[in-house]
DNA sequence: GAATCCTTGTAGCAACTGCTACATGGTATC
DNA sequence: GATACCATGTAGCAGTTGCTACAAGGATTC
């Protein structure tokens, strides 16, 4: 592997770590270069351009996303969807997931800008979540599938959205909370 | 009333009309004022600088939400939680009341990522939520009710949230769901 | 050892950002 | 009729943005 992709990669790992701290608030091309330990022209070489460096680092995170709900809840047991939603919701308000879904809000504003490339981020994000749900969730047959994955998954982002602007104790008590909004 | 006060209640006005039109995609100060009809000079005549626009036709879009929200579900009659979530989802999921909670959630994530005037807005609005919801739903006794309130709201700004990033119909399909999902 | 490519630095450009200095003509006040 | 204030335009500044032209050292290849 050539200087070049291995610096990538190394670029790729340090600003997933810092997009998880600090959301989509420092992600200028100069910012970016600074977190990485890179100049701006080094990021602009490993790089076509910045909506290749937010992509390429967007990647990385879904993907650890992604396995950190297939890990957290297996595809083995599918449950009903109250239960689904209360295993969900205490993972994702969890101290270890809250930055994910925090950065995950973002990117969904950014993308309802229209800014490259949140849109085709979104995009893919989305499609991974509802297959995440469409595979665990247990569904009477006359229902509208699409629209009751969606309202999980609403649900639980739900939780994120109000996590960003309250005090840091009370996103694990709507978790709780909405446990008991639930049928069954 | 001066000129100066007339233009500014004219240009709050529209301005209000631009951001739920666009979302916070257009709101550069040469942007606002093209948007408005005047100068961006006249602009920075009538308000002291960029934050205290925002700040200004922010707080007309609240209150035109909070007042359509208090005349669709009247607190006269406080609802168990599941179908005053109903209700609500039912409501802001419509035609009309989309484009309100697509800017919220843009505004939530501008409060993320700490940008002036977003975090105080969001804390006022969010602060009339609650208020919204408490005035509205009833609870046992022994209930979190702060939580369970705040849970309220997530379900329902997760509703706009996926909106976003979903094909245009899926929204009512997505409220339908939900109450589908919820208890009593 | 000449040529080529990989890697990196310096410098800067054009566009846009929020904001301001300054001038000017009008209107109200005394 | 002088003075002050209101309303508005022109021009531009300093900072940031994404991105690029150019040069140069080092390694590789022929």
């Amino acid at each position: 592997m050539s200087v070049r992709d291995t610096q990538r990669e190394a670029v790729i790992e340090r600003l997933a770590g810092h997009l998880l701290e600090h959301g989509l608030a420092r992600t200028s091309l100069r910012q970016l270069a600074q977190a990485a330990g890179v100049s701006d022209r080094m990021l602009l070489y490993y790089f076509a351009d910045k909506a290749e460096v937010l992509a390429a680092v967007m990647a990385r995170v879904a993907g650890e996303l992604a396995m950190r709900l297939a890990v957290a809840i297996p595809d083995g047991a599918p449950l009903k969807p109250a239960e689904l939603v209360r295993r969900a919701a205490e993972f994702t308000t969890g101290p270890e997931m809250r930055r994910f879904m925090r950065l995950w809000v973002e990117v969904v504003a950014a993308a309802a800008r229209g800014e490259a490339p949140f849109p085709a981020i979104v995009a893919q994000v989305m499609a991974g979540f509802r297959q995440w749900v469409d595979a665990r969730v247990i569904l009477p047959e006359d229902a509208d599938r699409e629209a009751t994955c969606a309202a999980i998954i609403a649900v639980i982002d739900g939780l994120a959205l109000i996590d960003i602007c309250a005090e840091d104790d009370l996103a694990p008590r709507m978790a709780v909370a909405l446990g008991g909004l639930l049928a069954d």
